[in-house]
DNA sequence: TACTCTCCCTTGCGTCGCAAGGGGAATAGG
DNA sequence: CCTATTCCCCTTGCGACGCAAGGGAGAGTA
């Protein structure tokens, strides 16, 4: 019924995993659990919707990856933000900053005439 | 590349054609420029993208529509909101705000670590 | 040993925006 | 009168991507 967090997801995902790499390399695992608290549990990333997007992300040169040992002692892939994840992130967060409060100043309209 | 908007499209498109209707009943041409006036043209909503809406949400009982004239003297198909459109547009914007200010949250953190 | 937790991955499916097509009727400009 | 433009409706084919549902393996714990 509240397809609006799928669809939310699908336009921040890459951003909010780009944000998660901001301050160090991160695995997957990880990343899933800062989404899930960072969001207050609003975004809950699948792990059939992360993994791919970690590919995706990866493919397209914005973050890179790593073999390594976890916390807890367990094989897992770390990734880190390249620049160019960087750079993506400052532009895109702007814009999608920008594109979301459009969005809510229509919701919120009390007149369908332009301010 | 800023592939933003069309991902932040689609988790309001539904939402902003029932806002835009939420005053009277409209043609999807009108709706179409409401959109892009009410975002100060943030989100273009292609014909290819609007019609399929406006019958997607048609059929789950949201709008219901009637062949009329414009006032340019055109027929056209006038979308009206139901009652569970109303309804819908009241708690699906509420939900999309509460969604979209967590994540602007977590995009704006200055540490990893929780506030 | 058995179980749980952490960590990684894939396939099949459905949804939906876009690009690119189509059509037809009213008005404006020549 | 004829043509171009504007308004208004629609569809098909495609690609992207989240989800559900599977699978696997190694580390700690009882």
């Amino acid at each position: 019924m509240a397809d609006a967090e799928i669809d939310l997801l699908r336009s921040s995902l890459d951003l909010l995993i780009l944000k998660a790499l901001s301050w160090a390399p991160m695995h997957g695992y990880a990343i899933s659990e800062w989404i899930d608290d960072a969001t207050r549990s609003v975004l809950l990333v699948e792990e059939g919707t992360l993994y791919p997007a970690l590919h995706r992300l990866e493919r397209r040169g914005w973050i890179e990856s790593e073999w390594g040992v976890s916390a807890n002692n367990r094989r897992a892939k770390f990734y880190a933000s390249t620049a160019a994840g960087r750079a993506r992130l400052r532009a895109e967060s702007r814009i999608w900053q920008r594109n979301a409060d459009a969005i809510a100043a229509a919701l919120r309209r009390s007149s369908p005439e332009p301010a």
